[in-house]
DNA sequence: AGTTTGACTGGAG
DNA sequence: CCTCCAGCCAAAC
């Protein structure tokens, strides 16, 4: 049982999260973290999501922020979202409405 | 042990 | 739609 704050834990989670948006979708920072059972840890997941993603493949690339806006410091998510057919709004945003991922859908 | 940093968020102006 | 800001919390200094 988890009793406090694990690193290890929570990376697990969010891992496991991460790896079930669909091809074509994105989630957003906050969300993974709610659905990993951490709701005020958006920051950590871009941490983890930052750091521990090298030990395995998974979309990371499909984690944007709450307003659909794509990383400032990692240029090369957008180009690895449009090469999988996801659309971008004039200001430079994914078009959540189209998009973005419903965990209930699973 | 105090401060800064960061792949965050929602609300206010 | 954009910028600014307080709240957020572990990690790195």
């Amino acid at each position: 049982m988890l009793t406090q704050y694990d690193a290890k834990h929570f990376a697990a989670e969010v891992h496991a999260v991460v790896a079930m948006i669909p091809y074509g979708h994105v989630a957003t920072y906050g969300m993974i973290a709610r659905l990993a059972g951490y709701p005020a840890y958006a920051r950590q997941v871009g941490h983890i999501l930052g750091t521990v993603s090298s030990e395995t493949y998974i979309p990371c690339h499909r984690v944007v922020h709450a307003d659909g806006s794509t990383v400032q410091s990692w240029h090369m998510q957008r180009r690895m979202l449009e090469n999988e057919g996801i659309k971008f709004t004039v200001t430079g945003k994914v078009c959540l409405q189209h998009h973005l991922w419903n965990p209930e859908t699973l």
